[in-house]
DNA sequence: TACGCGACTGCTCAGATGCGCAGTGCGCTC
DNA sequence: GAGCGCACTGCGCATCTGAGCAGTCGCGTA
């Protein structure tokens, strides 16, 4: 018998059977020790596939690496579903489980918007802390459809964390750059965007430059608007602010009339946490991490690939 | 962060990381000892997935079982490939992987033949036996397309055996009674066949009822009698004698015009090996399991899960 | 033939691990 | 409020396991 096919059955009898390496030795015919080694060699060649089965489960090895090649202050990597329908919830989670367990527990917390987002407040325990102040980091949403999505976001968060949430009384997109002035002059509005950018932690999620976009459904941009930001190099909103595959803006009137903290706020922020899935969303993942915009990425595992291969 | 979640971590911080008990324990702020429980519970829960990936890997724990509910002397059960094309050739090798550490090493072995056996002899190693005389069990096809299959299967397994094999030289199935007995009496054949009933070890296959089989393709049997056979109740054959669900003959009269060793042969036998895959053949290879024609089972795992599930 | 080299084997030993046990805290019952 | 059962924790200890090491064997070379 050939060591490729003893180490077979070695592993199967450790694995399978439960069997010890000195049993495994007295009923194959060899040694304690070879019996060791061929485990070691099984393990080695990928004969023994060991894999944590667990919506929850991260992948380690993968966040080590963003770490290091971006510079980030942590990374959370789920694995993809083969559906990547489920992406989405496990990203959320994982986002979740992460607010849950951060050290120091924020005081202030910067939210933003968004479908993601909202799936990450469903899933934040009662109690994750004590006394958290939520403030939404920009203009809120009134989709038709759902209306007061952004605000309920951030209710949810604070009430779930024992605090209360300030909102943000404002279009996410002005349409004259006086009436933006004008609104983020107001004493309240002004007050709100102080807190925001005395956030000790940012929230939040990345939207990609499609005419289903919430901007647009939400009649703050139209179809023809994204057109164009596309044609001008943008891949992706932050906070609503669209950005180049460097970071950079790209429209920086359309920037002017956008309502919210500025992107230099979250450079310089101490924790700044992106959460991302989905293959869409590759190309801005790729922008705001490489641009420094985050400190902090939670995302799924094929993004997370795409975004250590390359570049 | 509930001991789910706890356990995922462990497991993750464990396999992935190969990190001890302990410092787990000191990372996540638990004592080794709760370490190594959660741990127990994440492989007991089926968090963590142990698998061996090997074409020749083998399912020990079935295994067992159908030694136990069928009283087999040995069974033999190796996974069933996503694609269940190349389960025969995974069968096939580890009947040769058997037979090569069958022990003792029969010095008479008694082969049946067909496209299965074929795939077994050409897996067999140079050297698996020294001097083993190979005897062929029933009557021989002369397939028009590839003549002499049955003739080369035993000879490649006897060669590599170091030994050599002793031809059949019949048809399987006599159209006449009388031919028949007469080529049976006939001393070399008569002489053949003695031999084939004091093999100390018999390895075969089954087919099934089918236009296609090999008997309707060697024009032993008109596909008329395939139907006919069908219809009186024949799941399948064994060294060429067909067989209802209970193991018994279907058509004592067919039976008698063929040619070969007796199912009674099979059943006293000491070692009786069938091997068999795929699912076709589910029918065939449980009416001979549960009818006691062999000791010994070597087959896919779908196939002896199939087995085990009803009766 | 003698020598050197590499592959492999079995061994020692320290470190890692699982089992059984006793102690502790909590909730339930009487 | 006392008593009881249950789940959980940390620990001692026997066992299991992996790393490193020295001895052996086969092979090619000087």
């Amino acid at each position: 018998m050939d060591d490729e096919l003893l180490a077979v059955r070695v592993a199967e009898l450790y694995y399978d059977e439960n069997k010890t390496q000195d049993e495994i030795g007295a009923l194959l015919g060899i040694s304690r020790w070879k019996a060791g080694r061929l485990l070691a060699q099984a393990r080695e060649r990928g004969i023994v596939r060991i894999e944590i089965v667990h919506p929850r489960a991260r992948r380690l090895a993968i966040e080590r690496s963003l770490r290091e090649r971006f510079g980030l202050a942590d990374a959370v990597v789920v694995p993809t579903p083969e559906n990547e329908s489920g992406v989405q919830g496990r990203v959320a989670q994982a986002a979740a489980d992460f607010l849950t367990s951060l050290r120091p527990v924020p005081r202030v917390l910067g939210v933003s918007w968004g479908r993601t987002l909202t799936d990450v407040a469903e899933r934040m325990p009662d109690g994750w802390a004590t006394g958290v102040t939520v403030v939404q980091i920009n203009g809120g949403v009134s989709l038709n459809r759902r209306p007061g999505t952004a605000a309920t976001l951030a209710s949810t968060i604070a009430q779930r964390g024992r605090g209360h949430a300030v909102l943000l009384p404002s279009p996410a997109i002005l349409e004259r750059l006086s009436t933006k002035k004008a609104i983020e002059s107001d004493r309240t509005v002004a007050a709100v965007l102080d807190r925001a950018s005395e956030a000790n932690a940012f929230l939040y999620s990345a939207g990609v430059v499609d005419a289903n976009s919430a901007h647009v459904e939400s009649g703050y941009l139209r179809p023809e608007d994204m057109d164009e930001l596309a044609a001008r190099g943008a891949i992706g909103d932050v906070v609503g602010r669209y950005i180049d595959p460097n970071g950079n803006i790209v429209d920086p009137s359309l920037d002017e009339r956008t309502l919210g903290v500025s992107l230099d706020t979250l450079r310089s922020a101490a924790t700044a946490i992106l959460v991302v899935a989905g293959t869409a969303k590759h190309d801005v993942a790729r922008a705001v991490v490489t641009s420094g915009l985050c400190t902090v990425l939670i995302t799924d595992e094929g993004t997370a690939r795409a975004l250590l291969e390359d570049s």
